[in-house]
DNA sequence: ACCTGAACACCGTTCAAGT
DNA sequence: ACCTGAACACCGTTCAAGT
């Protein structure tokens, strides 16, 4: 039989030790001699991969926005098939919390805007872009003849209220709740139904 | 003419300094140092008044709360100044955005929940129930005879939805996207029209 | 009661040096 | 091309010492 070794290099290492840090414990928590001690190497050299924890970080908001676009690409958006891309979305969202509650990297990065580089700020700017862009897409597709404004305005209001849920939900450490407020944000009409 | 002077406790300084940091910054961005130094006494002393840094950032979060409350006690719940209590209510989460893009400070407390003492997050739980509470006492009144555990559910679903949009918009620096963000919650029917 | 100076183990960053 | 050791100025914390 043939033997698989995965090789993944050591630049890959960082960027996905990272993406985990950040999502449970945020751009702070981001240590260069912490991620040294998992890769196996020293800190000093982590500054070979990433010159700067700015560009560390950067790099994770990119990846994860990426990641985020690449998966909404594969989701449709026929207006049958609305209800079901839209559960899909909403399960990203859930599944961050099912991993031992966390949260969307760039949801958890917002709230540290304050204390982030420019570079690491520019790059959530775009996944709130990207999600936005595309649920007004959905939006457009489900109750066509809206002007382009109204719709980005509740794609926003949906994107904000699926993060505010996340936000709270891992505040009670509890998926229930984000359940419960999804339900109740869909029985209200903010969003298509499944 | 009478001369008023104002004299301000070094704890309370520490206090009013710390809320401001955090409310901008977030937890990890708490320096004894920074407060010392605008307090202007030594960093060691900072530890006389709060032995650690957790013990800072509970009573940040239990003033915090308990402000919060003493608030809420002043607003009508009779049914027919729901709708303006509520645009008090969302007036406050509102005006931290106008204070330079300023946060709840639960709110960017809880998603630095994983970095936080114990003692913090008790007192941050704290605050999501006084306000879900007010709320759900709010909706009982506004559409009576629902079961508490459907109000509950919608309180905090309420509750999520200004949180989330509270840092979408403070993502973007633009009190626009809050406005126009609770006006789609409200048009959606997910809250108390005005 | 309140503050300080000095020490400790941490942090990101820099840089000359190694292979 | 990739890594290291040592130094730097930061951090929260401790503690003996001051008034």
């Amino acid at each position: 039989m043939e033997q698989k070794t995965v090789i993944i290099d050591t630049k890959e290492q960082i960027l996905a030790i990272g993406r985990s840090v950040v999502q449970s414990q945020g751009y702070n928590a981001l240590s260069f001699r912490d991620i040294a001690k998992a890769v196996g190497i020293k800190s000093a050299s982590i500054h070979y991969h990433f010159p700067t924890k700015g560009d560390l970080g950067a790099a994770l908001a990119r990846r994860y926005t990426d990641d985020a676009r690449a998966l909404l690409d594969t989701l449709s958006i026929e207006p049958a098939d609305i209800g079901a891309s839209l559960d899909t979305y909403i399960a990203v969202f859930r599944a961050a919390l099912a991993n031992e509650n966390r949260m969307c990297l760039c949801g958890i990065l917002i709230a540290e805007r304050d204390e982030l580089p420019d570079i690491v700020r520019a790059e959530v700017d775009r996944f709130t872009d990207v999600n936005v862009a595309w649920l007004q897409t959905l939006l457009g597709r489900w109750t066509p003849g809206r002007s382009a404004e109204d719709l980005h305005q509740q794609a926003v209001a949906i994107f904000s209220a699926i993060e505010g849920a996340q936000l709270v939900a891992r505040g009670r450490a509890d998926l229930a709740v984000f359940d419960a407020t999804i339900a109740a944000y869909r029985a209200a009409g903010l969003m298509p139904p499944r």
